[in-house]
DNA sequence: GCGACAG
DNA sequence: ATCTTGTCGC
């Protein structure tokens, strides 16, 4: 698909597209989630509500945006060091924290998604990155994902 | 009006 | 996201 029609008007419309199977899975679970670490954003959306946000509401659980990248916002560089943040504002709001989650690697855009407040989002990422960049449920998901497309091939 | 734009 | 080449570090 061409990357500047139809994804230019989609961006900001991730929900719709990956919640259906986000939330299928999840009714797969065996054990009940306490949480959801999403790989998208939360409150730092174009319309204020991204996948962290529409997940939390439907499964009325505490959620977070962890994203790779900025959607919207503006914030300064923060510190080189594992810890190190600033905040992320849009619109003259807080939208979210941008956060180093490994020393000398691109920081992590976190987010409000639902029923949590952004200091504990952040500890909650913080504490899921002692290792890689990511958290580590962000990562296993992953890890999976490309198993199965390649054994899919 | 044009470009930017989570994964 | 997906693909691909090249480099870096444990």
């Amino acid at each position: 698909m061409a990357k500047s029609s139809i994804r230019a008007t989609s961006s900001g419309l991730l929900s719709f597209r990956e919640a259906p199977a986000i939330l299928a899975a999840l009714r797969k679970l065996d054990t009940e989630a306490d949480a959801i670490i999403c790989d998208g954003h939360g409150l730092a959306h174009p319309r204020g509500f991204g996948l962290a946000c529409h997940l939390g509401v439907i499964c009325d659980l505490a959620a977070i945006g962890c994203a790779k990248s900025r959607l919207v916002g503006e914030h300064r560089a923060p510190g080189i060091a594992r810890g190190a943040r600033t905040p992320l504002h849009h619109r003259g709001r807080r939208v979210g924290t941008v956060l180093r989650t490994r020393d000398d690697v691109r920081p992590v855009y976190v987010s409000v998604g639902h029923r949590i407040d952004l200091a504990e989002a952040a500890t909650l990422v913080l504490r899921c990155t002692t290792r890689y960049r990511l958290p580590e449920p962000t990562r296993l998901a992953d890890a999976l994902v490309s198993r199965l497309a390649r054994s899919a091939a």
